[in-house]
DNA sequence: TATAAGATTTACT
DNA sequence: GTAAATCTTATAT
């Protein structure tokens, strides 16, 4: 039930931003085991979103991932301390990334908190930093194929109806000006009925 | 080589 | 509510 190459490389980012909502994030690192449901995202729209590392077509080392083709991870390391979990979509050529925000802990949990270094699961999975150590994620996985057996995703019929959905703007961008404002952002309310 | 700044989290006041 | 932690990356000398 993994998903397809076909999913990732559709070039709307911001509809597969959404549609990334109750879809399943697994690792398998070191050989533990862990997943969880998506619950947040953020779409950046390639050379011309002023709020991504690819904003006027800028390619670097750490960028070049962005510019293959949908179906590999992301992954940078942010204020020196936190590795952000990418997935990148869109056809070769078109940097477009999907910023996973916060999961629902659902498989490995004792795991996750092991790494956090936590008690209980409250706020284990729901920060951008947070899931990625939870989740054992790194920023040397940037460029692992969302194919291969370390980082992938599932399709577990998990779908959130629209009235689960909150749309807003980004977090944590305000140098993107105008783009600031773009709602790019979207959250899965689970668990609650609206 | 040097410098500034960041898709954040946590601990403290 | 405010600030410290902490280091890679991008950009400029």
């Amino acid at each position: 039930m993994k998903l397809n190459l076909a999913f990732y490389q559709d070039e709307d980012v911001v509809g597969l931003a959404k549609a990334f909502l109750g879809k399943v994030l697994y690792t398998n690192i070191n050989d533990i085991r862990c997943a969880g449901i998506i619950t947040e995202t953020e779409a950046y729209a390639g050379i011309t979103d002023k709020a991504s590392h690819a904003y006027g077509n800028r390619f670097t080392r750490r960028t070049a991932p962005m510019y293959k083709s949908g179906g590999l991870a992301y992954v940078y390391l942010i204020y020196g301390i936190h590795s952000l979990f990418n997935i990148v979509t869109g056809p070769e050529g078109m940097p477009h990334a999907v910023l996973v925000r916060s999961v629902a802990p659902l498989e490995g949990v004792d795991h996750m908190k092991k790494r956090r270094n936590m008690q209980s699961t409250r706020d284990l999975t729901n920060g951008p930093g947070k899931l990625s150590t939870a989740l054992g994620i790194h920023y040397s996985h940037s460029g692992e194929s969302l194919e291969g057996t370390k980082i992938w995703i599932e399709d577990r019929g998990i779908k959130p109806t629209d009235h689960q959905i909150s749309t807003g703007p980004r977090i944590g961008i305000d140098y993107a000006e105008e783009d600031a404002s773009l709602p790019y952002r979207f959250v899965y309310n689970h668990g609650k009925e609206i």
